[in-house]
DNA sequence: CTGTTAGCGCTTTCAG
DNA sequence: CTGAAAGCGCTAACAG
């Protein structure tokens, strides 16, 4: 028993198919309120639902919005998946989403998909990657986008443009400032810690990491110290927890008494007889820095006291862990609501869509201790 | 400049959109390979996309799953979320997202919104209500959804059929051992503890919530002890941070020397004069345990020493929190894994689904202090 | 205000 | 093995 068809309801009605499309959906002009009344009733009684493709297929445009993440159950992507659904509701469209692990061979796969949808428009969340090894997968996604766009789809993107994409019509970029923030994080620290400062970053060019270890590089050297180390290792929890155990290795060897750092390199900076002051780390994002701190923990090391850690974005789940991490404060949920609207035509609500504002945030993480 | 169709790529092979069709798409079998080879490549020097919409309309089958959630955002249903992404992966297709913060009235939208827009299948993820107010909102949910399966729709439900869902074909629930694990959770538990126990339960009638403290109340007595006072907040964070509060003032009132506790009755179980055991604190999932947690570090209380706290799911966001959380683990992704495929038919990979199975997992949280 | 007539782009019998 | 023709269910010009 397949379902019941707008024919169905007409007939069942006594009017055309036409009639009753009228009145199911909303075109302009409502039909006889006596008529109406008698297709709204066959069609509760008949149980219909229209039927969205041969909808979308007369009227080419499906309701649809395409949602492009890295991994839906990361806290970053899952809030911003929230703004976009909730956009999407406002927009009574739907979501349709795709997980692609950041490969922008799986990205460009999933922007045809969603072209073959037809979707209305196209929301990519996820930072992109822009290594050598990329160029080729990022220009295959560019072009498919570009094609998506010329046949009047719409896309945004959250952060970065796609690497090589034609800026054209119906192609939005949500800027975060990245940089400035991570600049402006750095001046905040170096304002009140003594230490050395040392950042876990991502992969070298994945475009957010990259813009946030610049920014924290800026920010320091603007006061006055010295550019950090950058340790490189995987932009999740795991990462920061391997990192978190080089850098643990370093600070106890480097304690007065401690064995010499196996390191060659003369330790920079702090003379090494003196007990320095504890190391500044810096994580760029809050994932990172809790597998970081967990790390320094699981040896024994306490924060803030023996080193301290930011990290950045201010994932809402991770506000309970103590000690409080600093961070920077990124109204996730806004960018993905922002980005789904500008993507809709109706950037904001008729004015400018107020850029995107976060906040340096200092908790408990990197505060000095007594 | 519209996208190309079938019908130009046929063209331009100088075949008939049916050959095209065949080739393009899976037919039975692959005509010539000269002239398959033609269409192919019209179809690639045209950047031909197939139009999902039409496929589907003429198929009657359009590749997507849907997904309902309560709130994507939050890590129990996005870790479910990623586990139905694989899953759709596998079966190549793709996911529709809904959030409904749990109101039946939106459930049942949702689901009307999936049948029309013929999606395979349909995943519920949130836990359903059984309150009074809630019975006509789960009628119609159970209606729409029978109807959805009677036109040939597979609907997977973790957890809990839907009340009064008329067990149709193409119904299948994926049952989670809340109960059976709440119980496990509490002997586990007074088998090490003296205290007295309390439970920071969600809504009445939330099913999920009282299925997990029915189980752990019966743990509980199973194991000898009084049933524990429940008390019901919001399902979330900030639910169990209020809770958090009200069982602060109570263990502080309760302390030698500490004021009466404004609560007329009188102090439950242990005589007010000696110092009791700490309170042993379950919360009916991880994300109110840690707004418990939270709310008892406010009022200066140390866990596990002052009190106890467990929670349930093993969110893994929240692993590195500290003192490291008691829970039961759930395999929250696997779960979804799982609904996704038995809403496609094959469930589990032709052997019976292997049923879902947690684990009660004893950490920090609930350590006895020397 | 309502009905008729064409498709939207694709699949799928059914002939050739 | 290939092509022609008939829809899938709905909307959108046009007429009436």
């Amino acid at each position: 028993m397949a379902a019941s068809t707008l024919t169905e309801v007409a007939r069942l009605a006594g009017v055309s198919p036409a009639t009753a499309s009228r009145v199911l959906n909303g075109s302009a002009r409502i039909p006889g309120k006596d008529i109406a009344d008698r297709v709204r009733q066959a069609a509760e009684s008949l149980g219909y639902i229209p039927n969205a493709q041969a909808q979308g297929l007369a009227k080419s445009s499906s309701g649809l919005i395409g949602l492009i993440v890295h991994d839906i159950a990361d806290p970053y992507f899952s809030a911003i998946a929230r703004g976009v659904q909730e956009a999407a509701r406002e927009q009574r469209k739907m979501v349709l989403l795709a997980s692609t692990e950041g490969a922008p061979a799986s990205e460009k796969e999933a922007v045809a998909a969603f072209a073959a949808r037809r979707a209305d428009s196209i929301v990519i969340a996820g930072s992109r990657m822009s290594r050598p090894e990329d160029v080729e997968g990022n220009a295959e996604l560019a072009a498919e986008l570009d094609r998506y766009c010329r046949n009047g789809g719409q896309v945004a993107v959250v952060g970065h443009a796609v690497v090589g994409a034609a800026t054209e019509e119906g192609y939005h970029v949500v800027q975060v400032p990245n940089e400035e923030l991570a600049a402006q994080l750095a001046s905040e620290l170096a304002a009140t810690r003594e230490g050395e400062f040392v950042i876990i970053g991502g992969p070298e060019g994945l475009l957010t990491s990259d813009d946030r270890i610049r920014g924290f590089q800026q920010g320091l050297s603007a006061a006055g110290r010295p550019a950090a180390e950058v340790l490189r290792t995987s932009f999740n929890r795991s990462g920061g927890f391997d990192a978190g155990l080089a850098i643990a290795a370093r600070i106890k060897a480097a304690r007065p008494g401690g064995a010499a750092p196996s390191d060659d390199r003369p330790a920079p900076a702090a003379p090494p007889a003196a007990a320095p002051a504890p190391l500044c780390i810096f994580a760029v994002n809050d994932v990172m820095a809790i597998g970081a701190a967990a790390a320094l923990r699981s040896q024994g090391l306490r924060i803030p006291r023996d080193a301290t850690v930011a990290g950045f974005d201010d994932i809402e789940t991770l506000r309970d862990f103590r000690p409080a991490l600093s961070t920077v404060h990124l109204p996730l949920e806004e960018i993905g609501r922002q980005a789904a609207r500008s993507a809709a035509g109706r950037d904001g609500d008729g004015a400018a869509p107020s850029p995107v504002t976060g906040k340096v945030t200092l908790r408990r993480s990197t505060e000095t201790v007594a």
